[in-house]
RNA sequence: AGACUCGUGGUGUAAUGGUUAGCACUUCAGAUUUUGAUUCUGAUAGUUAAGGUUCGAACCCUUACGAGUCUACCA
């Protein structure tokens, strides 16, 4: 792999930065589950710990107790398990809220940040900085009341950032440190500076941060201290993994959790890691695909299409193939006299019998010389058996067709185009298929909200005996499936139609 | 509206001022095929625009245009 990421580390080195320094770490809040779009950040941090033979850090930054909790801790740290990476060490953002607020302390002495309140009156003197700033923290006051902003005037150019909030008050339980706050660090004031307590040396991050990369360095550059470390960590942003037709975002992933048009986050619909997991999917595919997808800083938009079609080319010949019928139609072969057994790669049987059924597209009425199918003129292949030929149609009492068929078994079988798929009738299996389509959020509208739903199948009985769980399966000329609970498969993606 | 970042075939990505801008996917055509899948062969298609610097520019400079992000007591 070879991008400005890497390039701008080995210039770094280059310039005398010692490579047994470098430091990564992947930084995810718990406040959501990972997504594919989170796959990318934690690729490449795990990528360059393992491609310089240096450490590499799970850190939560859990300094905002509103939508925190300890599952979604567990969660990342299972799904980062599932992916097969191994970091040196979990860490908490939530372990440096002392450190933190001394370096605050220290600030506010320094003249580098003052207290504003709800009413924005800004207080300047120092003992009422910090008389107001340690009531805030013991939690005389109410949420919003004060906050501590750091005072940047006129030293950075992006002047949105100016005198960003340092601390506010959420008196609120958090998930490790209880009550003991009343007062949270934000990310502006938190970020860098655990990355510098670490002693990161590369803090990886995606584009939207890159409005506050001079904060960054502004905070890092006021609380640098030779003694504990001298190299200062280094932002770099890198373009996220933008794929159309879908939500990553996890805030409207919790949307979707909180309005209960999802049961939860492994829902088939979703691009979340769990949802991932629970299809089946390998996580070396998924990781390919992030590397195929390379590192920039431009804005990429990849079609869920594309998604599919590299997995689909990544599994295709190591996926077992089986024969499902979703709409029957039956079929009659005329000249059929004795049900046998089929063998299949030596691995299972299945019957064939006298009636037997085919997908009800797959007969067509009328000729048409682009349909390669069963019809009254063309010859079509039974996989697995003999090519068969339609000579009459029947409409049972039920109203439903019945068709009729020769077996030929002696002809040439050079110009027959299509095989087709079929279920013996008298050794049929009911099954289910999740299908589903992508919910995904256009001009902030969810759309495909109500897309989940069964569709039934038929296989044969003694393919039934041979399915394990959790295994992916190609449905012959339908597409991939995982076999996710009994009687159930759940869609990975059909084959595109071309006809 | 401003600030920041980014513009390479339809899509994604290479080319660190030096061969004819490379690779992969998609699309299309042909061959193979008991999956209209796969595989194989081939084709189409690109440096946002204009100017400048240079023997030489996708790369450096200027301007324009376009896209993304931000302008939160989220991260």
């Amino acid at each position: 792999m070879n991008n400005f990421i890497i390039k701008e580390i080995i210039n770094d080195i280059n310039k005398g930065f010692p490579v047994y320094k470098l430091k990564f770490r992947f930084a995810p809040e718990p406040n959501g589950v990972l997504h594919i779009g989170h796959l990318k950040a934690i690729y490449i941090n795990f990528y360059l710990a393992k491609y310089f033979k240096t450490k590499i850090y799970l850190r939560f930054d859990d300094t905002n107790p509103k939508n925190e909790n300890i599952y979604f801790v567990n969660n990342i740290i299972n799904n980062i398990k599932w992916l097969g990476f191994k970091y040196n060490k979990i860490t908490y953002t939530s372990n440096y809220f002392d450190i933190l607020y001394k370096m605050a302390v220290n600030m506010i002495i320094n003249n580098k940040a003052y207290i504003e309140s709800i009413n924005k009156k800004k207080i300047y003197d120092i003992d009422k900085i910090l008389f107001i700033f340690n009531n805030m923290k013991i939690g005389r006051y109410n949420n919003n009341d004060f906050v501590l902003r750091a005072k940047t005037i006129n030293n950075l150019p992006n002047y949105h950032i100016k005198d960003p909030i340092m601390y506010r008050i959420i008196k609120k339980k958090h998930y490790r440190t209880n009550y003991k706050w009343c007062i949270y660090p934000t990310y502006d004031w938190a970020h860098g500076q655990s990355d510098y307590i670490e002693k990161i040396s590369h803090s990886l991050c995606s584009i939207e941060f890159q409005n506050h990369k001079p904060l960054y360095n502004w905070f890092i550059n006021n609380i640098y201290n030779k003694k504990y470390n001298i190299y200062k960590p280094k932002q770099i942003e890198f373009s996220r993994l933008n794929i159309s037709n879908t939500i990553t975002s996890k805030r409207y992933l919790n949307i979707l959790k909180k309005k209960k048009i999802i049961k939860n986050y492994k829902d088939p619909r979703l691009m979340t890691l769990n949802s991932l997991i629970y299809k089946g999917y390998n996580p070396k595919n998924l990781i390919d695909f992030i590397k195929k997808n390379g590192f920039t800083k431009r804005n990429t938009n990849i079609t869920i299409d594309e998604f599919n079609n590299y997995i689909k080319n990544k599994i295709i010949n190591k996926t077992k193939i089986i024969m499902g019928v979703r709409k029957p139609i039956m079929i009659i072969l005329k000249n059929f006299y004795k049900k046998k057994y089929i063998y299949i790669n030596n691995s299972y049987k299945i019957l064939i019998s006298k009636k037997i059924y085919i997908e009800e597209e797959d007969f067509c009425i009328k000729h048409n010389s682009n349909f390669f199918r069963l019809s009254f003129k063309n010859y079509v292949r039974l996989k697995y058996y003999y090519p068969i030929k339609a000579y009459k149609i029947k409409i049972n009492k039920y109203g439903k067709k019945i068709i009729y068929c020769n077996i030929y078994k002696y002809i040439n079988t050079n110009k027959i185009k299509s095989t087709i798929q079929w279920v013996s009738s008298i050794n049929k299996k009911n099954m289910y298929i999740n299908d589903y389509k992508y919910i995904y959020i256009n001009n902030n509208k969810l759309f495909n909200c109500n897309s989940l739903n069964k569709k039934k199948i038929i296989i044969d009985k003694y393919l039934y005996n041979n399915l394990k769980l959790n295994n992916n399966y190609q449905f012959l000329r339908i597409g991939f499936f995982n076999y996710c609970k009994i009687n159930n498969f759940i869609k990975i993606f059909y084959f595109k139609k071309k006809y």
